[in-house]
DNA sequence: ACTTCGACGAACATACGGGG
DNA sequence: CCCCGTATGTTCGTCGAAGT
């Protein structure tokens, strides 16, 4: 993937004033996998970055569009959306990623086959509807679990424990929106460019309010 | 159609060497 | 000695091929 998660973990770990240990710790991992996914060398999953991620006060949505810049514009074309991706099949294009104070998250997800969100299910605050725009795709939604095809949809509460996967031969795309920030645990949060994390780590890490349970 | 088995990758536990 | 990041070996789950 063109996204350079290892390097870009690392410096918010840094920017955070955090160990690969005490992060992992936080987030509930090991220091080698946090070791491992800085160096590139594992492709993570969505729910196993998410987890990551919770180790620090930063929603997935951030982690990729933090660089992006804060503008309100209102068009976007083709090559103006933010793109990230989790290894090589399960890839989002959000609308909007520089948006200032954005509350709505508006993503095409493609599922190619195989392509799975992890099988620890996702959890958080919010609400999130799609609707499958070609090939299909198996939701999972708290005891409930159906495969969806094109033109059909989907709505629940993403506080429900939920997992995407796609079971079949050929690429799952999906249009879904959802409130807040979907991955997000608390409003958007203010981060310091990467550079400044690189040369001296803020004293005060980026402040941000928490929706959700965190350990300080 | 179903079961078995091997390959593969993610994640884990643990050990190692470097730097203060 | 402690903390750090990295390396290594193991476990576990998934997937596809082969056999029944």
């Amino acid at each position: 993937m063109s996204f350079d998660v290892g390097a870009r973990l690392k410096a918010l770990r840094a920017l955070y004033g955090l160990s690969q240990r005490e992060l992992a710790k936080r987030a509930g991992v090991t220091n080698s996998t946090i070791s491992l996914i800085e160096q590139n060398r594992v492709s993570p999953s969505v729910a196993s970055l998410k987890k990551v991620l919770d180790g620090m006060p930063i929603s997935l949505a951030e982690f990729f569009t933090m660089d992006l810049g804060s503008e309100n514009k209102t068009f976007y074309g083709v090559h103006e959306f933010a793109d990230f991706s989790f290894g090589d099949t399960v890839k989002f294009r959000m609308v909007g990623g520089s948006y200032r104070d954005r509350k709505l998250h508006m993503m095409q997800e493609t599922y190619m086959p195989g392509g799975d969100t992890g099988g620890t299910m996702l959890s958080y605050d919010g609400e999130e509807a799609g609707v499958v725009v070609s090939g299909a795709i198996e939701l999972t939604v708290g005891d409930e679990r159906r495969v969806l095809t094109a033109g059909e949809g989907y709505y629940f509460s993403t506080r429900m424990p939920h997992r995407f996967r796609n079971l079949g031969e050929e690429p799952c795309v999906l249009v879904s929106a959802s409130t807040t920030t979907t991955f997000q645990k608390g409003q958007a949060a203010t981060v310091q460019p990467m550079e400044a994390a690189a040369e001296a780590p803020p004293e005060d890490p980026p402040h941000m309010q928490m929706q959700g349970d965190r350990t300080p």
